[in-house]
DNA sequence: GTCTATAGAGCGATAGAC
DNA sequence: GTCTATCGCTCTATAGAC
């Protein structure tokens, strides 16, 4: 599977991601009419995206939002409750995006060798899908615990996969927790530095293909030196 | 070269840094009594490190600081300038220890398998000894052109010891700023995510072993299994 | 006329600077 | 302690759709 095969399966646009979390917080949002609500919210996440890569979410103010949306302060505050809120409802909805593909990722691969290079890539395609929110997840959050519980979770799934891997004696055995971790590292790449791969003119699916294979190299035991055609 | 033979020969105190920075800022820096001002910057820098660590750098107010330093708002102008000041003094000094120590490793090896073991390993354990440093370079100078050109600058010199190891065929051919890049990003894993190693209770040594060994079964060419005796 | 969404002056608190 | 700028946020008047 390369990138543009997922982003046939898994895509959804910014608005679709507007649009759900418009009908999350239907309760605290003050908007009636949603065409205009997902409208708004849309641009109001295109910014503060763009505001906190300059400088951060704590430098940008309220009226740096309002400026570069277009839209007034009062206006903005009919859509969340304060700073702090929509700090958190980015975040919620980030963490949801990437739990529920990744889950349904899960379910479409099962040997070991199969479902490690699917899972990698998946998460490196999401990631490249939804840059904006994975990048400002890991820069803001850094320190919430829900964050750190969350990279925990995917990193179990990680090695959940090299042991049953090890078990089927696809996968050499090894401290699997630390391989995951490595793994991890090296997704979160792609995401956090992207201005150096666009400088040095590595497409996402090269990206992806060679952490597989570098992954490969030391997973694969010998024998099983060539896993099923896949894809 | 495990950690602790690595801490003897390169190993600076924070002490030292501060001194450092004293001397090289002595033009601004207000305090003639040479003692009184290391001190005070160690607390200052520490200071900075521990709030900055919870909220961002651009989030710590000097009262944050007065406060934790035990030191009056007015002291503390004694040592630099402003807060854009101060951030630019901890950035260029976590340049220097980066690029001092690690030019001093690359004359140490020769042969490229152990250059690059060598270079993998003086990185994580500097960034061991300096975490603080590290961490807050990282999240504070993302978007600074001057982190950018470094995190270059350090890719380079892993992309050439890799170029010359494919010419004297001891390394695999590859794309070797992709190799490069997949190494930084595992450096830096292990000091932006400590809280999650000291959980796992994985030593800097293990996770250094742990990431040589990846990148040799990845590299190194079938024919030199087992490259010199090295250490 | 009614109701929704917006505008933007203005509030108190607090920032950095000295 | 003081000064000024700017912060997050509130509030009320109003524009515009139906």
């Amino acid at each position: 599977m390369d990138y543009r095969a997922f982003k046939k399966i898994y895509g959804a646009s910014n608005n679709d991601i507007s649009r759900e979390v418009y009908k999350n917080n239907q309760n605290t949002i003050q908007i009636k009419k949603e065409e205009t609500a997902v409208n708004n919210l849309e641009k109001i996440f295109d910014a503060v995206f763009h505001i906190s890569y300059k400088k951060g979410f704590q430098a940008m103010s309220m009226r740096d939002l309002s400026q570069r949306t277009g839209m007034s302060l009062g206006s903005l505050y009919a859509y969340f409750k304060g700073k702090k809120d929509l700090l958190e409802i980015i975040q919620t909805q980030g963490w949801m995006i990437i739990k529920k593909d990744l889950e349904q990722v899960l379910k479409a691969y099962d040997p070991p060798g199969e479902r490690l290079k699917a899972i990698i890539k998946a998460h490196v395609f999401l990631s490249e899908l939804f840059r904006p929110w994975f990048y400002f997840t890991f820069m803001e959050a850094r320190n919430i615990e829900a964050a750190k519980s969350m990279e925990d979770h995917n990193q179990k799934i990680l090695t959940q996969i090299l042991k049953a891997g090890e078990t089927q004696g696809v996968f050499k055995s090894g401290d699997h927790d630390l391989t995951a971790s490595m793994i991890k590292a090296m997704q979160q790449e792609w995401y956090l530095k992207r201005w150096k791969y666009k400088k040095l003119n590595i497409s996402v699916d090269q990206f992806a293909d060679h952490l597989v294979r570098l992954m490969e190299a030391f997973c694969l035991s010998q024998e099983s030196t060539k896993v099923g055609k896949g894809e």
